[in-house]
DNA sequence: TGAATAAAGTTGAACTATCAACTAAATAAA
DNA sequence: TTTATTTAGTTGATAGTTCAACTTTATTCA
């Protein structure tokens, strides 16, 4: 392990993002677990603008959450089966739906805010402000470097 | 869509992380294709320690990955599949595998070597130096702070 | 030595991601 | 207005991730 962490220092940027975002997606499931809560990151992610619009077609979802619509879909199906979101088809526009919380939907959401804090406490521990600061910037700027093909 | 923008802004860092990750993944993968090569990144991630110490248990590439021993497996089995690896039993230790590139395997990873590069650039275009050192730093640090639970 | 425990890998199930092909509805163009 | 194109969403196939349960071989320690 000695001679994991000396390979670590040579990984590149596709390996430490992978790597990264396996972790925290791990622990924030763990987390959530802790606490009696069955969620996944990804579908906390979608439920987020739910939250914040009141409702969101598919095609808003898979733009904010840089999904797939396909992903979408299925995270969808998984979110309806557990009874915390409803689609129902827009009236103007036939071919959306949109996806609106149930009660139990938004009570959930409300009962993961702490567990995001406790694991973006866990995840940022020793990281000064402005290095978090310069860490989002590079990601949003990645981001915009690969958005349009 | 400048919508998206503005709340792009206040998307928090499991987001961020999440897409940024999605992103990599599928310009690498794009990329490898034009080329006329058919790997992921997750192929891509595991071959690597095995180029470099010549051969790999699945237990070194787990840790060196920090994947799970299952997605191992799996991703060996693909890679198996199109004969880039083999498994070859350990003489002393009889539950290890040993995984060592074939010839097409160690020619697909010299192929791949430019796609990183173009990939690398692509992804961290207009970004400073001293700003991808202090991303990477921060990478490193988060994964020593959810390493050991 | 013999029994308990730990370690390396595999398998099955549920979820997510991507691609390609598809349906259905809305918009654009002729 | 009729046809062509675009858009929203679904389905099927293949790959990767995680958990839990399992097999096989090593190691520990009583």
């Amino acid at each position: 392990m000695e001679n994991k962490n000396s390979l670590q220092f040579h990984m590149n940027m596709g390996k430490l993002i992978s790597s990264v975002h396996n972790m925290i997606t791990r622990r924030f499931v763990q987390n959530a677990h802790e606490a009696g809560l069955d969620i996944s990151l990804d579908q906390w992610m979608v439920l987020g603008p739910i939250h914040y619009h009141g409702d969101a077609s598919q095609k808003l979802l898979s733009d904010f959450c840089f999904k797939d619509k396909t992903s979408i879909t299925r995270i969808v199906n998984t979110l309806e089966k557990k009874n915390l979101v409803v689609r129902v088809p827009d009236q103007l526009d036939h071919r959306v739906n949109r996806v609106i919380l149930t009660t139990a939907g938004k009570q959930l959401f409300n009962d993961v805010l702490p567990i995001m804090d406790k694991t973006k406490k866990e995840v940022s521990r020793d990281i000064s402000e402005s290095d978090i600061e310069t860490f989002k910037d590079v990601l949003t700027k990645i981001i915009s470097n690969l958005e349009n093909e």
